[in-house]
DNA sequence: CGCCCCTTTGATATTAATCAAGAACTGTGG
DNA sequence: CCACAGTTCTTGATTAATATCAAAGGGGCG
């Protein structure tokens, strides 16, 4: 991904949808296929995007040329893996706020991680309804919680630009740990 | 693994655990931390269980050795990395009896493709809390879905042993397509 | 200006959690 | 072989969280 939003997901025989992760510049969201023959799931965008095309050919031939560098691929899929287990444990084990809390520590410090955030604010596409299909939660359900978080005044959204209030009390409704990231470092927040 | 039953599973602050995957005879559940420096999760047996040790940098020489087997051990990640994708759609999109009915599928499905299923039943050594801390749920709730899917005939739990008796009635509860296994052959069940 | 999608709000229904307690197992030591 | 201690399973009653249904405002865009 050169540029821009896109989300990986599932439709259910009912029409829900199940949404597994997002993706911004420089993810590879597709790296799974390389071996995988079947795609289980679907990729779609959520704003307007730009993508580069990798042939699986190209990609396997490099992984085995430059080992290093292949091990550095296999690594990134490591990571999608266990931001899927963090995902589990929110829709599992926390309650709605703390879920939507969870999203937005994520998003925030991923795209400070790569430089799109300023200060204490981001670029945060996602509606309700799209953040309810990867929650496990209802449209509705998500903005009431919503609701809540901001009148704590932990957070702002506003015209899809998410503001962190309050980083240590998010966090706290949260419970987030950026360690399963598995970041370099972790971008620092006053 | 050469023997046994494991779960990987996290423990939360508040005490709760979610677990996020069953492993069985041949898994490599630990694959993961190849290549991830730290531990995000921990690994536990369910009943007592053998295991092999293999040092990370004999199995990183043997991936660069045999490109081809190291591509086999990173497709086992990619894998892991789908399960747990179907399991996020179980916990976000699907009611209390179809992600047991689901889980049933699944287990029953890995064991009989390692040939531990006789006819239509296997060995299923959960107790119903380790159920509840997979599929996000409270014990007693799983108790009382595991009694409508054993009331419909669905199927038979007793003593550890899962015997399914309705099998295209259990997938359809559960919403069950095998694809997301990757198996090279799904085993056929009459 | 008008339409469509998104957000917000209220009312109600459903699912699942929690609390509590008794019954059925399992393994242990005598 | 039995008593008992600790799990695990089961059940009932109650509460809390979340979904569903319905409808009214906003905002962006052609």
């Amino acid at each position: 991904m050169l540029n821009g939003w896109f989300c990986r997901y599932k439709i259910l025989e009912t029409g829900a949808r199940q949404i597994f992760s997002f993706h911004i510049n420089g993810d590879i969201p597709d790296l799974q296929s390389l071996h995988l023959k079947t795609m289980d799931h679907n990729l779609g965008t959520l704003v307007q995007s730009t993508v580069a095309f990798v042939p699986h050919d190209s990609a396997r031939n490099f992984a085995r040329d430059f080992p290093h560098l292949g091990d550095i691929l296999w690594r990134d899929t490591l990571i999608d893996a266990a931001i899927f287990r963090q995902w589990m444990v929110g829709m599992g084990r926390r309650d709605a706020p703390a879920r939507i809390a969870h999203l937005c520590c994520e998003i925030f410090v991923k795209m400070r991680a790569v430089g799109l955030a300023k200060e204490n604010s981001c670029e945060f596409p996602l509606t309700q309804s799209v953040m309810g299909d990867a929650l496990g939660l209802s449209t509705v359900h998500v903005n009431r919680s919503l609701m809540d978080l901001r009148g704590r005044g932990l957070i702002a959204l506003d015209k899809h630009m998410l503001t962190i209030l309050k980083w240590e009390a998010l966090q706290d409704e949260a419970g987030f740990d950026p360690l399963y990231l598995h970041l370099d470092r972790v971008p620092e927040l006053a």
